[in-house]
DNA sequence: CGATACGATAGAACGACGTTCGATAGGATG
DNA sequence: CATCCTATCGAACGTCGTTCTATCGTATCG
């Protein structure tokens, strides 16, 4: 929310009273050249999404960091002031690809340009699993997230619903994108990630449990099963919100 | 997805076969205060869920956890093996109490029982911000989640949709409510849990800062920024899930 | 042109955390 | 009484986020 202020870091602490002490004089020698890193707000950005794409949340360290960018952890800290204010950026900072995206989404239909950029949002979470703990938190680092839902909105207030409902209605559309995006996203627990067992086998194996249960106990489980083994995510994810958006469409047709 | 299996530990032999025999109950001595603690797996999650519910998630360690029970930090690991899989337990323990609220929900209109079900998990995620990110995890240690899943299937099943409308329907319900209730839910980053801040304090700043932006580009933002300003968590909530269902309703009624 | 201020970098340490290991208490069994 | 098995615990290990302090390199200025 706070406007961008890009050189951080407030509050250098001050200096303390007694600095002399003899330096062990280790200068820069002709031989060892001590390279020190030179990083920007960008290239650690970047190297962090990097890591959260290629290994996922757990693998974004401080450590593992500093070492994509040949430089020390303590650096890092120039740019953001914690994890939490280093993972919202990266997210803002994915985020700004999906606002470039659905940029030109303008027609005639509110609705249809709805659908659009929300389904823009969905495919950027779904290949991203991580995006979707840290969208939208209302800290301040995060201004891209804020002009998403205003883009979100203009389309809603299109429909010429009254305030509240458009507040709702937008709301609601936001939510379900990042409901069903980050419960699709969640990584299958462990094995698929050491690449030990296959998407396919994993999916085959829920797909066997469910298949011993009692099916008088779990007739909807049952009825499911086959089109779930085939299901397709962004499918699904569009089947959802074409429903919200249906009752959307009644309901300012109502108005 | 596996069944429960209450008790743990690695290679879990059958309870030894001595069924009757109910109450031994008897403390080593009656006199001298017992040094060793004592702990269940109830006892164990009533205290996580307890943690959880007063300071959020990341009160919640092993070590505060052994605190409470009065015992050490190596005994947890006889009842979880890990604290991922405290979380979900902890989560799905909730879940019972969920499944229970919603046992008698039993109408001759199926949205109505559906969006019934819907409330009652809404309600539960929001006085439990921790809890959206834990659940539905798909590890086997949440037979309660399934259950869930299958109880608003059931809802949906009534409408005598087909096999893949039916899977879809309940995947937005539920998705939807976990998506919503975890974006409430999540705690304002700093200052209020500290205290030093109100939750109105914390609103009335945000409405600030929307009321500050650009009217010419952010007027969806200065739309809303009143019924935001007073709005209530379960009403935007609701007013989403209806939309939704009056999707379901119409595409209920046209086949 | 040398001194200085400041933006930026980094090594080392600290405390908290999840997790593991080995030891052992105590009731039940034979 | 010897033996098992369940359950517990202290201590240690390695990793993490974070802080402290010292320094480097460059632009600025007297």
């Amino acid at each position: 929310m706070t406007p961008p202020e890009h050189p951080r870091r407030p509050a250098r602490p001050e200096r303390p009273g007694h600095p002399q002490r003899p330096a062990p004089r280790r200068g820069p020698d002709d031989r060892v050249r001590q390279r020190r890193a030179s990083h920007s707000m960008e290239s650690v950005l970047t190297e962090a999404v990097r890591i959260l794409d290629e290994a996922g949340d757990s693998a974004l360290t401080f450590r593992a960091l500093a070492a994509r960018l040949g430089g020390g952890v303590a650096s890092i800290y120039w740019y953001v002031s914690s994890k939490d204010e280093l993972l919202e950026r990266s997210a803002d900072f994915v985020m700004e690809q999906v606002l470039e995206a659905t940029d030109d989404v303008a027609s005639d239909d509110p609705i249809g340009d709805l659908r659009a950029t929300a389904v823009a949002l969905f495919e950027a979470v779904a290949d991203r699993p991580w995006l979707g703990a840290y969208f939208m938190r209302n800290t301040g680092h995060q201004p891209n997230s804020l002009r998403y839902y205003e883009r979100v909105g203009q389309h809603v207030l299109r429909l010429g619903l009254g305030p509240l409902e458009t507040f709702h209605a937008a709301s609601a559309v936001v939510g379900y994108v990042i409901g069903i995006a980050a419960d699709l996203g969640q990584q299958p627990p462990d094995e698929i990630v050491d690449g030990t067992t296959s998407r396919e086998d994993y999916f085959a194996h829920t797909v066997a449990e469910w298949n011993e249960l009692d099916p008088d106990e779990w007739p909807f489980l049952h009825a499911i099963v086959d089109v779930f083994e085939n299901h397709d995510d962004t499918d699904q994810f569009v089947a959802g919100l074409d429903l919200l958006l249906a009752g959307l469409r009644l309901q300012a047709e109502a108005s």
